[in-house]
DNA sequence: CTGTTAGCGCCTTCAC
DNA sequence: GTGAAGGCGCTAACAG
């Protein structure tokens, strides 16, 4: 493979020249470009973006660490990211951490050798080591989804917000024996949701039935145990709230096996929407969160941050949802 | 950042005794050892990949390039992808082309720069500008999905294969005027899957009617616009074959628009199953593709590629479809 | 407008 | 067992 040295020979000239042609930076006559670049030409040469980053310090290269790409949701961040990060010459290195902090860490710790310009990171617990390797790095982060114990930007939706919504919106249809079928008990998203499930309660002036809150992962498989056991209560509640999309699938997975139609016997709400490209018949009363949006929205941020553009201080953006009621709750109860 | 440097003059020895305890290679001393390691734990020494790529000329990251992330079917790819290669060390980085030749383009130019190791591409087209300069820098690669006009490795489900037993399986239900809903012309995938329906309805003495072969584009418009069409000759057909999940989506779509049940008035059949985990109801008859088995298959050729254990000449390795029969397409029609 | 010098951080080669 | 020298390919910094 030739080298700028190849290229500067060829053109009769000092590679810096070359540099400068293949860069397009600093001064260089008409007639000189036109050897450099005919040289360039011959002999098919490209440029070796390693060396580069050696000298320049810079990779131009993002890691986006998230959970599991198979998600939809994380899908359409990660579309979002690349997206964005492409159009300003980043490529982007993906990584599925499923949730392992052991796996989140070893991660990172081969992304900070990689010398990835910024992270965008979805933290699988609160504390998090990683975090605090990254930032005792000084490497431009912003964690996406979730909060975390530490000063950083962080891009968010209003998950309290869209659980109080989704919980009022049940609550205005007669439900009182509302089920919380929620995610970890270490993530901020599932916290946040269940106080915001629980808001709406208090304000309605209804009682909290802690056997109504239940803590689980956020896959197919947790919504569907939530849903068994809850419906196994006497009496079982009206509505159930799942804190994801992956929660609503099992939950209705597990209704249907169990013979309860969906909304007559019960009512069914979850966060997250499915991407409409998926849906032959949306269905699912949700609080759809502004995925492409949030994705937007960080890595802007990021890459604002490695421009030394960003206020200085940590940025906290937070997305409102979206309630967007379907035929899974159409359905108004009597009281009892 | 603390370099190897000062890692060395902090354990008393020089840069390169540092170099072998951190790859753990050639003979040092337990003590010494020791000493480098403690001066690492002490600076919080992070080694320097991309030194260590310019000098080794290796940069354990291999580039996934592909239409988009978006559908479930390449998210499947791009987890398999990034499972395998995170196992054997490498790192992933991920392209969306939309299947626009230029971008693949203008991709595959900033990832050669980037020095990947190696490929793994889905080319827009057959005959692919990029493909032959990934050959040309002599770079690994591994073409994903499709065929291409080119000496190389290959992975792919038998497409051919797959529409042919949809095909029979609409014939053996009854269905003769089969419109056949196809993705582009100049994409191996539609090609293959045409033939096969072709191949079966030959084989069937079915006379083939042109007018229900339609080529569009991958996507739910594309469906939904190509179902419009087909719906509207006289007479309509009996049945669809959507070439893609997306076709199938758009479909279903467009015949619930015109008021045409499935499979009571039409029935629908499709290529490429969707994830277990978006479907609370699997209801389309579909042949599917062992999508994670194919990113793992790709990944694996690639990676023996990289470690000099492939056979010399290209491979081309086919995967089977499974044809899964749903309520989509089980009812039964008399002739004619 | 062009070139010289030096060095990014690491590791191969060869010597001791 | 350990180290010195040199260079991977490129570009800052500083001339001219």
């Amino acid at each position: 493979m030739p080298t700028i040295k190849d290229v500067a020979r060829k053109a009769g000239v000092a590679p810096i020249t070359a540099s400068r042609v293949i860069n397009d930076t600093g001064y260089v006559s008409e007639s000189t470009r036109q050897r450099v670049r005919a040289a360039i030409e011959a002999l098919g040469y490209v440029p070796n973006r390693v060396a580069r980053s050696l000298r320049s310090k810079q990779t131009h290269t993002l890691a986006l660490v998230l959970t599991d790409i198979t998600n939809p949701f994380w899908t359409t961040v990660a579309r979002g990211v690349e997206d964005i990060a492409n159009g300003a010459g980043f490529s982007v290195i993906l990584c599925n951490t499923d949730e392992s902090e052991s796996k989140e860490y070893s991660y990172v710790q081969v992304l900070l050798q990689k010398q990835v310009d910024g992270f965008l990171l979805v933290p699988a617990h609160g504390a998090s080591r990683s975090v605090d390797l990254i930032l005792k790095q000084r490497v431009p982060l912003v964690i996406l989804d979730r909060s975390v114990n530490a000063a950083v930007d962080t891009v968010c939706s209003d998950s309290e917000g869209g659980a109080y919504e989704l919980t009022r919106h049940l609550l205005a249809l007669g439900h009182r024996r509302i089920a919380m079928l929620s995610g970890p008990r270490d993530v901020s998203t599932s916290v946040d949701r269940v106080a915001g499930y629980r808001r709406a309660l208090a304000e309605a002036g209804v009682p909290v039935n802690e056997r109504l809150i239940i803590y689980h992962a956020f896959t197919r498989e947790g919504g569907y145990a939530m849903t068994t056991q809850v419906m196994a209560l006497m009496p079982p509640p009206t509505a159930l709230f799942a804190a994801n999309n992956f929660i609503a699938i099992g939950a209705f997975g597990a209704l249907r096996e169990a013979g309860k139609r969906v909304p007559e016997d019960v009512a069914l709400v979850g966060f997250d929407d499915l991407p409409p490209t998926f849906m032959t018949d949306p269905f699912l009363t949700v609080a759809a969160q502004r995925v492409y949006e949030l994705a937007q929205e960080a890595t802007g941020l990021l890459l604002r941050r490695l421009a030394g553009e960003a206020p200085p201080e940590p940025q906290a953006i937070v997305l409102p949802t979206d309630l967007i009621v379907r035929r899974s709750s159409e359905l108004r109860i009597g009281n009892g």
